[in-house]
DNA sequence: CGTTGGGTTGACTCCACTCAAAAGATGTGG
DNA sequence: CCACATCTTTTGAGTGGAGTCAACCCAACG
């Protein structure tokens, strides 16, 4: 299952694609010198491989470069729970440096190319970049924001505008990414990842995903998804279609 | 609705009593004096006041000294999803410095004592205290923790279960906090609370929480609550009943 | 080819919701 | 101390959204 093969051609941090968005804040040189070093090396993943387990003790902290990962929990009658998605620029394993072991496990959605850090030298950015610390509060911050908003979406939607939400939430963070093409995006989703996202049982999912694309508020051919009218399934999702929020980025 | 009442008489952060529990690291004396400075007074709140509200700024950053406030989301068509409960030592605010604005409300659901910080001088932590600045990051991961086991809870549990286990997570709590005193906690939570709390109608909680009753598990007199058997609920909640995790106290 | 994982559909069930009414509780002002 | 309003809890009846079970299709793949 987990297959994770070490990378020798790695991107300096000083020209990585990611960095040039305009989401992300701009580091100074000092400290993406120190970033530089901090980052020992890359690492491809396959879809569908396990990247971290709940009760372990990851031996590095990572950043997706490409591709997509899900965070889940694993429930006592086998069922599963997706946490949040994670998608270039995102972080993973800071858990296990702040609580001692993982709570949750990673899995990837995607080949997945990730940015290996040193576990280690994290103490580093406490002690000599405030600048970044603040950010990885921030990072923090950015992803219990995520969750929250996963958590109403279960809590108090039907189903219906809880799967526009999902949509919609995806798009406008892959808007953030570039990585929005004449309203397509990637959909590596099964039915039954987005049931254990939303809490929903696949065959349901199934028929709601199939008003959503009859209603022709989206088209989905293959693995991409193309949101016909994204205002309107905005409106249906009750998210605000505004310009995605900066976050920061390690 | 909002109440805010500065109060003259301060704790000294030295001889707080919060700071003494065992589930707190415990700070150096640079780090206290600095804390010391950094708190700029206490504030009493009446139970029911709104804290801050979403989308605004808040000037000031708490910790919940005494009492239990809520966090929570309005959704487009009058609900709410309560997204956590805070109980003292938890910070508020938090998100304001690093999301900009306030993405949530928070409620006191008890008259509630809070301590007041500067919010300016946060990046003095930032800036001169490394370890500090840790457990800023820290206590951001353990809220995604909290909101984690939430969303999982609400996504994945029939009601039953649902309920008992947001029982067996603050029993754990509130033992952490020394406020279990012979199985019984304080519960000022209404079905209302409850409901918006695990994603349920009124109704429903209350035929539930009845079930839960009648089956000896707990029992409720007023606005205390009795867990009679830990072991057992905690089975049925699916949470193991270790003993509370440590957090970070700023 | 057979196998496997994902998608689709129908029939049936049931958990949880809505609507509605009423009985405590709590609080306020006269 | 009573009258009245409001909030909370309780209970019943009826409905419906989402789950389960089961069968089948299809495409990818070894």
């Amino acid at each position: 299952m987990a297959r994770l093969e070490p990378m020798s051609t790695t991107t300096p941090c000083q020209r990585c694609a990611l960095r040039a968005l305009p989401i992300y804040r701009r580091l100074n040189e000092a400290e993406l010198a120190f970033v530089e070093k901090f980052k020992i090396g890359e690492m491809e993943v396959q879809a569908g491989s396990d990247i971290l387990l709940a009760g372990t003790h990851s031996a590095h902290l990572f950043t997706i470069y490409d591709g997509w990962c899900f965070r889940y929990d694993l429930m006592e009658d086998g069922g599963r729970q997706i946490l949040s998605l994670l998608l270039p620029g995102d972080f993973i394993g800071l858990q296990t440096e702040m609580l001692g072991t993982m709570q949750h496990s990673v899995q990837s959605l995607t080949d997945v190319r990730l940015c290996v850090f040193s576990r280690e030298r994290i103490w580093t950015i406490f002690e000599r970049f405030p600048q970044l610390s603040f950010d990885l509060t921030w990072a923090a911050a950015c992803g219990e924001r995520t969750v929250e908003v996963a958590l109403a979406n279960v809590g108090r939607r039907p189903s219906f505008e809880r799967l526009a939400a999902l949509v919609m939430h995806l798009y406008r963070q892959l808007e953030g990414l570039r990585l929005v093409k004449d309203g397509t995006i990637l959909w590596p989703l099964t039915q039954q990842h987005i049931a254990d996202l939303l809490g929903l049982s696949t065959v349901h999912v199934n028929r709601v995903l199939r008003r959503l694309i009859n209603s022709g508020l989206i088209r989905l051919d293959g693995r991409r998804l193309t949101v016909v009218d994204p205002g309107a399934l905005a409106e249906i999702a009750g998210v605000d279609l505004e310009k995605p929020l900066r976050r920061p980025l390690i």
